[in-house]
DNA sequence: TTTTAGACCAAAAAACGTTTTTGGTCTAAA
DNA sequence: TTTAGACCAAAAACGTTTTTTGGTCTAAAA
């Protein structure tokens, strides 16, 4: 990590516990600099906008949370505990930015518009995603865990999607809740199902 | 339907038009009582307040795609193509309602705390939800598609709930792609892939 | 040359006093 | 029993002034 990196690191350290305490509204890019100990233009000099700041925050937390969920597949040696590892590890992350980022989600959401940016960074990640999930379910033809003949050919991108959009239900509910009550639970049973089927 | 619930009903359909076209935010109870060709304190004999009336236009049309949805479902004669008539349905009419409720979206819901609204709202009909996705696994059970084993005591309630999470992934796909694309394609597979798994 | 502090500016946001509109009540009459 | 419309306090909208803020620029320090 050269110097500039540094700084970078140390500015956007410094952002983020604003934006954690305070809220995206409240903080200024005052603020920021004196937290960091830097003056308003070693900012600029740095980032080219206080909004490329705030998405830099942004894509570290999501990468950051992308780096450990691929640390948590990586270790366990079959299907079924690579997907739990998968999920599991996903809604404790999620559970844990959401509360480290309450303030925010209180309070900007409503000033912010925050769908369509949540869209944009989404859309993002869809691909390494699914690629994880593909991953995944070719550990399970591996192990024998799963028929080969299910995710033959694009089959295996198009359940992958099916997983993620059913995981984000459980994400959703991450959001609502709250909290992970009866997720973990969820999460074994959907499994389950997912390997044996109801047949 | 008696006098009063023709009036109700009158007041409920010039409110639902005046919001559709509007949002909440702009209407006055002049607007509603003009529109619906009655005096402001007729609305107030009617309803207590105004937030009774919104509330009101709200539970009608959930209640009324809660009815379209059980329609769809009674018609088919086994389990895998109520499920799909069951989604597909789902997703059609929340499609609909969210084309006519576009401007109340885009418009209203920053200076709205629909979130708390939401849950509130939902959690009044989890029950009902899942009560209708374990009476089509019964069927399921009937027409042997479905293992008995599978559902047996507490585990059929388990599985709706998993079922429906998952189907709300869906659901948030149609908020944020506001179409329906892809969507009917993912049902298919993912109906299959809960019926066969992938073993 | 690279990096930084702080003055500077236009534009946005906050503050504030004032006016208008709005949800909700009340009464009287149909 | 049902309705219209006057009425009121509270909230929202408005218009104006003041303050703050994101972003630039320069000059000096490293």
């Amino acid at each position: 990590m050269d110097k500039e990196e540094i700084v970078k690191a140390t500015i956007l350290a410094a952002a983020r516990q604003l934006i954690q305490q305070y809220g995206i509204q409240k903080i200024t890019m005052q603020d920021i600099a004196k937290s960091a100990g830097k003056g308003k233009s070693t900012l600029y000099y740095y980032f080219k906008s206080k909004e490329e700041i705030l998405n830099a925050v942004i894509l570290e937390d999501i990468n950051d949370m992308f780096v450990r969920i691929k640390a948590a597949v990586a270790m366990p040696d079959s299907f079924k505990s690579k997907l739990e590892a998968y999920i599991k590890s996903k809604i404790e992350i999620l559970s844990d930015k959401r509360q480290k980022f309450k303030y925010l989600i209180d309070n900007d959401l409503h000033h912010f518009d925050f769908p369509s940016y949540f869209k944009e960074v989404r859309f993002l990640y869809d691909d390494k995603e699914t690629a994880l999930i593909v991953s995944i379910l070719e550990k399970g033809v591996a192990t024998g865990e799963i028929n080969p003949e299910k995710i033959k050919g694009e089959k295996g991108q198009h359940i992958a999607e099916i997983l993620l959009t059913a995981i984000r239900g459980l994400e959703m509910e991450v959001y609502l809740l709250e909290g992970q009550n009866t997720l973990m639970g969820k999460t074994d049973l959907m499994i389950s199902l997912l390997l044996e089927g109801l047949h």
